[in-house]
Formats: structure tokens, sequence, C-alpha cells
DNA sequence: CTGAAAGCGCTTACAG
DNA sequence: CTGAAAGCGCTTACAG
């Protein structure tokens, strides 16, 4: 008797091994079918199982488990998307990632969303290409968006308010009937900074590099500076466009240099441009840095601290910018409800060797 | 007669404007069915129209269309992904995007991948939680997967090439049991080009800052670079570690120049660390580079040809390097077959003013 | 070329 | 606490 029990037990286990050596085999992901059948319990308790706050009795959960360490079965959350309507997915748009600002920013805001179990879903969205970006954006059921580093986000921001996924766009911000939320450092009291901090270190002939003409962030730091370079009375000494690009940049300072005298300060719109201006005026023109002409610029990007450039520059809290951006998303991914919110961050100077202000 | 007719007409246009409101009003998404009964047809005949290659007559693919604009409907992707098995989604495994080529990497792969209906998930893995990202990348049923900037790929690999997703480990490699293609640029070849140089151009006390000694990038450099050191009959001078980070290897070569006499040339595993190699020999030691110490990188990051750093680097053909991670990949969801390739590409040096070899 | 129907793998009222 | 059942929005044989 007790040897019949032992050969049943064997056969027992021999068929479970070979049951699951047989659903391992198919290599189809694991259902949780095959995990109820192997646990002897319904689907829906292994559903409950793997639902946070499911009411599952303990013994039945750890069955659950078992069998399903067993399969090797983990939920499968495309199915749980479409039948909860949440993709725990989050699209980042954005166009370029030269700027070390963004490759940052992704960095820590992937970071944050993984915390509260989202993912990065990446659109790059060369520019002119920003329908089929939207078309893209709205077919991925995503639970919101983030906006950055991307020029004309107001019509991406317009579709995806009016089917309700919550925006948030990350240091820019779009005409006020748009329903979305934006995270910005105040970079028009920046620009008025740098403006102040110049003059009141004595100089004089004051040049300006934009970046895109057509962003806020320029705009606003371009307005800043020049409004309160005019409030001290002083006129803008000369002004070319860098696009917010390094060679773009190089070709600005080029033009500024074409006339003479040169200016004895230059305020560029991002830390980006700034270095290319930097090289341009050493190893091109070799000028002095600061003593013939200070360089300011804007973001505080990591290389700005670099020894070789050592640049002064305007900070943006870019930590505490992207802090926000995920908490303002996860809320309103939560509350389905989407209610424009706008969050605008202090900017503060950070004074190096390129001016020393 | 004609009134009536009229009278039935605008009737019948205010009754369909009536519905397409009321259904654009509701906010959920627009299903496949909303249109179907919009255009008159079935549901099938929606679906095929949004499918590539089905067989459906012009004049209903008309009316659909038609009625899909209306409603502004969009196929669900998270629907279409449970049925066909294919979420049109690889997985880009990361740990840091300080180094510059991650980012860059990051933007052309994002881009390729596009141009074949696929998007980037992006999964920040902070070393130590490699398990959890390995959960949630399983989770996700992600057609592919690529590793880029991990330490411990090794174990990754191994699940997603268990459950049958294809793999790509960009720029790293690990045992060859491991069901994974790799793409890689041959590093030791690069270490031996750097060696014989920096020897032809009569370098005695050659220096060799490590990144992450864990990293086959590493180990393949070094021990290239070693190698051909010796066979010229020359001794590595000395030598420290600076884990692919900027502020160890600015802290490695306090190291290496805390040994009188210093080094006539350093070799740096990677360009990020290369750039705080300079600042400290300028800076810190006064130095001149490089006619006191030359110093050579690794990567060819955009960084490298900034005039500030100037640094002569061994190029990795990152745009290459990326195509073919992308064509793999692509590839391999295609067969839905996992074999193992795997691609080198040649790399080069570039020479600039850090060292004039 | 077209429609009715099955089914992808889950979640979630509902009834017990 | 548990199971049977409906249903999320699609694709895709199947029969016509």
């Amino acid at each position: 008797m007790v040897y019949f029990l032992e050969v049943l037990r064997s056969k027992l286990s021999l068929n479970l091994w070979y049951f699951i050596f047989m659903e391992k085999k198919k290599k189809n992901p694991v259902t949780s079918i095959q995990v109820a059948k192997l646990a002897n319990v319904s689907q829906s308790a292994v559903s409950r199982t793997f639902t946070a706050g499911a009411s599952v009795a303990p013994a039945t959960k750890a069955r659950v488990l078992a069998a399903a360490k067993a399969l090797g079965y983990r939920p499968n959350v495309i199915a749980r998307s479409l039948i909860s309507g949440q993709s725990k997915t989050v699209g980042l748009v954005v166009a370029y990632l030269e700027n070390h600002f963004y490759p940052l920013m992704i960095q820590q805001l992937s970071h944050a969303l993984q915390a509260d179990g989202y993912h990065v879903l990446l659109f790059m969205a060369e520019s002119g290409q920003q329908d089929a970006v939207i078309e893209q954006i709205l077919q991925y059921q995503i639970d919101g968006v983030v906006l950055a580093s991307v020029t004309l986000s107001s019509h991406i921001a317009e579709e995806c308010a009016n089917i309700g996924v919550p925006v948030v766009l990350f240091n820019r911000y779009v005409p006020d009937e748009v329903q979305a939320s934006t995270v910005t450092s105040n970079n028009e009291a920046g620009g008025r900074l740098v403006a102040q901090r110049l003059v009141q270190a004595g100089h004089k002939r004051i040049s300006f590099v934009a970046g895109n003409v057509n962003s806020s962030t320029n705009q606003d730091r371009e307005r800043g500076f020049i409004a309160s370079l005019n409030a001290e009375g002083i006129e803008l000494w000369s002004t070319a466009i860098g696009k917010y690009r390094f060679l773009a940049a190089a070709e600005a300072t080029r033009e500024i240099l074409a006339k003479k005298p040169y200016p004895d300060a230059i305020f560029v719109a991002n830390d980006h441009m700034a270095f290319a201006v930097m090289d341009v005026i050493r190893d091109e023109y070799k000028l002095r840095i600061p003593e013939d002409i200070a360089v300011v610029g804007f973001d505080n990007v990591p290389e700005s601290n670099w020894g070789a450039y050592s640049l002064t520059t305007v900070e943006q809290p870019l930590t505490e910018m992207v802090a926000a951006t995920a908490e303002i998303l996860l809320q309103q991914m939560k509350d389905k409800k989407v209610t424009p919110t706008h969050k605008v961050f202090d900017t503060q100077l950070i004074v190096r060797k390129s001016a020393e202000i």
C-alpha cells in the first residue's frame, strides 16, 4: 500500500513536471488560464493574485504564485491595457538630443515615471513630421504626453487635449487657449538678471546670440534681456541667430565679430551654443575670455562646469522641473481630468570663469 | 415633392451630424464599430480598410475613410497588439545617458525604428535593479530588445532569448552561450592602434585610464592596448580606473599624476572621461596638452571636436552601428526567429590637437 | 469583396 | 473569498 502510494505520487509529480515542461516549451507566453489549471483555481483567482488590492485568500494566492513561478507566468500588460483603458505608458516627444539638457531630462523623467509603474515611449519628431507624430501618439493608447525639445508643440498639445490625454509642456508653452500644463523656468527673469549683472560689472558693448526665434524660451530670454538692458540705458550692440545649434551658433559668432569694435560681452540663449561661441572667440579670433569678451549661457548643463569652458550661466533647476512634470502628469492621469496647471521655477546665475559678473 | 425631398435630406443630414456630434462628444476613443455603423458596413470592413494589403473594394474603403475622418477614428494599437501578438514596440535598456554617445544612439535608433512603424520603449536600468527591469520588459509584450549602456547585460539577454524575443547588444557582448546578437566596433583593434601610434610618435611613458572594468568594451580596449604596447617592448607606465564617469576619471588622473615623472601620454577608455582627464592635466597641474602629456580618447563623440578639447580619439562608427542594430532587430522580429548574428565595425583614429600622432 | 463569428489575455461586476 | 461570464477593440480564417 505504501508502495502503491509512492508510485502514485511519483507518477503524479511526473505528470506535473511533464505538464510544466510542455507549457514552457511552447515559448508562447504563459497565460493566466494555464496558471489557473496548474493551481487548480479559476482564471479569475489568478488575475486577482496579480491585481494589487484584490481579494484573494492567502492560501489561494500562494498556490497561484507557486504555479506562476513554475511556468514563468507574467501578466500580459497589453491585455490589461485593453480592458483597463490604461497603457501605463507616457509618450515623450523630442526633436533633438544634441543639447545635453534633454538627455538628462529623459533620464530623470523615465526614472520618476518607472517608480510609479509607467514607462516612456519615445517619439522622435523631426521638424515637418509633426502630423505623423500626432497620429502615432494617438494610436498608442498613451496615458499622458510630455512635449520637450519640440517646436510647434501647440498642435500636438491641442490634439491630445481634445481626446482627454493630459499633456505637459516641458520648458516651453503655447497659447493660452490650448489645454495643456506647462513646466518652465522663469526665462524672462533669467534674461533680465544677465543684463543687470553684465551692466553692473561695467560691460558696455553687449551682444546676443539667439536660439530658435520661434521658441518661447528664446523669446522670453531675449525679451527680458533686452528690456533690462534698455532700462539701464544700453542698446544691444549686435545680435545673430544660432537656432540652438552648435554650428549655427559658431556662424552667428562670426557674424557678430565681423563688426568692430568687438562686443565686450555676449549673452548666448543656451549653453550648448555658448560652447561654440567660446570656441570661435578663442580659437578663430584669438581673443581671451572673459578679458576681451565675457560669455554667459543658459541652462547650466554639466559641460558648463567642465574646466575648458567654465561657463557662467543661468541655471534651470532641471531636477525640480522634471519632478514637477512627473507629478503633474501622474496626478492628472490618476484623476482622468485635464486641468492645466502652470509651474514656473526660479532661475539663478551660476558665476564661473567665462564672465566674472 | 421637391420640397419634401429637401426636408428629408436636411433631416437626414441633421441626424447624421447629430450622430457624429454625439459620438465625438463621448471622448471615449472612437471604435471601429462606430465607424462601421456610420459607414454602413461591417466592422470587418473597417478593420480591413486600416490593414495594409487587406482586400477591400475601393468604394468601401473610401466610405470607411470618410466616416473615420468624420469621427476622428484611429485604430487602437493595443487591441491590435493583443490579437496580432506584436506590440510594434522595442525595449531600449540604458543605464546612464551622461556619455553623449548614448543619447545620439537613442536618437538615431528611434528614428530608424519609427520608419518601420516601431517605437522605442525606454527602460532606465539603475545598477542593482536589473531584475526589476527584466520583469518590466517581459510584461510589456515587447517585440525586441536593445541593450546599450548597461552592465550585467547577460542576464537580461538570457531571459529575453528564453521567451523568444530577439535581443541586440549594442556596443557590448556577453558569453557565447547566450542567444543574443551583438553590434560592436573592434575595440581591441582600436586599443592596438592607439598603442602603435603613440609609440611610433616617440612616446615612452604611456598610461591608461580604464572605464568600467567589468565591461567588454573596456576589457577589449585595454587588452589590445597593452598587448600592442608590450609587443613594442614598452611596459604600461601607470593605470587608474575611471569607471566611465567624469568625476571618477578626474580622480583617476590625479592618481596617475601623483607619481613622477609624469606620463608623456594617456590613453583614456572613452571620450567622456578624456575630457575630465584633460581638465585635470591643464587646470590643476598646469601642464600642456599635447606637449607635456598627449591624450587619446575613444568614441569620437561630437564634443571631441569642440575647440577647447580637440581630442584625438578612436572613432566608433555610431551611425553604421545603429543602422545595423535596427536592421538585425527588424529582420529577426519579422522572421520571429532568434539567430544570433555578430557585427563588428572597424574603428579609425581621428587625429586632433590633443595628440599629434 | 464582404460579413458573422471566434478569440487574443486579461479585468471586473455579479451572484453565490 | 471564489468562479462563471461579459467584454475591452481589434484581426483573421471561414463561408458566401
